[in-house]
DNA sequence: ATTTATTGTGTATTTATGACACATTATAAT
DNA sequence: ATTATAATGTGTCATAAATACACAATAAAT
């Protein structure tokens, strides 16, 4: 099974006064911002950094290059914070309202980070972002705080800790945009390892739409669909029949995902 | 019923030297546009702007003020635009790409138009764009064309004129997010006129599902909601049984919607 | 009176949903 | 080896929804 790093420290190379930032190189004003998420047996984890400083948290963000396209900005995002190549992400929602940055939080941490003028320049401006979400198996990620946090970590969704600005709403706006949009994504090729067992997939299901879900109608639709591969059982776990393990068949799972992999009520 | 002009053209009082712009009242580099969707008996119908000089099209979109929350400029837009006081308006998408502006084109128009120095430096740098559907009766709009256009109407969605930029995948997007979102969206509410027939309803339906309804089901399941009051007999009409008008019960229909007014296969 | 298109309803088939039951199986603990 | 355990694969049954088609009643125009 896989065991993460549930969190990872920052490199000592990099203290706050090394923080060298050019401004120039960025699309002025807009940001991304990245709710990363897996999955563990105890539910939906979202990936969040804690920042140097006063007990805050963020999202993974960056700005955007001047040559590069918004998307490619938060491919970059995933690349550099979770360590993933060829991300499952997608575009949720823009968010721009004026006051969604709590200026007083942010003038402390400015204040305490002693940047340059010029990038307390740049960190103040109002900024819009646009919030990807990504779907990822934690095994294979490889967590790295930023030049502004010291630490990055897996948290469960419902129980997030203090967010600056708006993200705590961009978290809950993505977790309604993964539950709304469940038939169409990916969930169970991204957040899951390779190999899964019906009971692992069905509790993603339950978590996802936050109900109990009846296991036998469960794994009739699913086997049903035809997308599945079987393969030898587990060897360890209790005292018991050891339950199969399942992959995906990757091109009937892309080619039905078009219509919807129907799972709603 | 209700008749529309479908070209407004601009006035005589704003020639192409009148534009006055002032760059520091907005927010660089971030735009809204949107596509104001509205219904008549020929299918859906899309309301776009005729650029001055060459035949070129475009969305009726604006820019957002440094003290403005970016659906607030959307609003703005609708209002300026269309005339719409409070508009049914949601954001879909938001469009990134460098290359998402057709750079010739946009040279070309800017060129031909005279505009002082600080205003092309506007025009020509990079817009990140944020797109918002706006649900209208056609009736209740008054269209308008603003400093840059010389005339705007509505177009059929599968009839676009020669769009510029990225706008035509825009309006394609926008239609698609109509289409996966029709259960969750105040469709009849805002694009049909107060009253209607059942069979604009149902043709409603059909234009955004693109695909053909059983009339006797549609009946039965629509009426089986609860969400309408019938009115009396349409008194214009054919040489048949004239059909009965309807209307939405506005209180009833919104607590249904967000459930999801049940109707996709 | 006739034609016409709409309206309201009927009906039969198929498919999906939800709740529950039970015999079978492979494993670990004893 | 026996037993307890949890997972597996099916089965059933009642209810609801979807789909396709049919037809008598109706109001208006000709």
């Amino acid at each position: 099974m896989f065991r993460i790093r549930y969190f990872c420290p920052m490199s000592k190379k990099n203290p706050l006064s090394d923080i060298r930032f050019d401004p120039n190189q960025f699309v002025p004003g807009h940001s991304v911002d990245c709710v990363i998420i897996a999955f563990d047996r105890e539910g939906l984890k979202v990936l969040v950094m804690k920042w140097k400083g006063p007990e805050m948290f963020c999202l993974p963000g960056g700005f955007v290059l001047v040559n590069e396209d918004l998307d490619k900005a938060a491919i970059r995002v995933l690349k550099e914070r979770a360590g993933i190549e060829l991300p499952f992400l997608e575009q949720f929602s823009t968010f721009g309202r004026v006051d969604r940055r709590d200026d007083f939080t942010l003038a402390h941490n400015l204040k305490m980070m002693k940047l340059p003028e010029s990038t307390m320049e740049w960190f103040e401006q109002r900024f819009i972002t646009t919030g990807f979400v990504s779907l990822v198996d934690m095994s294979k990620c490889d967590p790295k705080p930023d030049l502004m946090s010291e630490s990055i970590g897996w948290y469960g969704v419902d129980e997030l800790p203090n967010l600056i600005f708006d993200h705590r709403s961009i978290v809950k706006a993505a977790v309604q945009y993964l539950r709304n949009q469940i038939n169409y994504l990916p969930i169970g090729i991204t957040l899951l390892p390779e190999k899964f067992t019906m009971k692992e997939l069905q509790h993603l299901y339950e978590s996802i739409l936050e109900k109990k879900l009846d296991r036998g109608n469960f794994q009739r639709k699913m086997l049903k669909l035809g997308i599945f591969n079987r393969h030898e059982k587990q060897l360890e776990g209790g005292a018991h029949k050891a339950p199969y393990l399942y992959s995906f068949d990757t091109e009937k799972y892309q080619n039905l995902l078009e219509k919807g992999i129907g799972f709603v009520s």
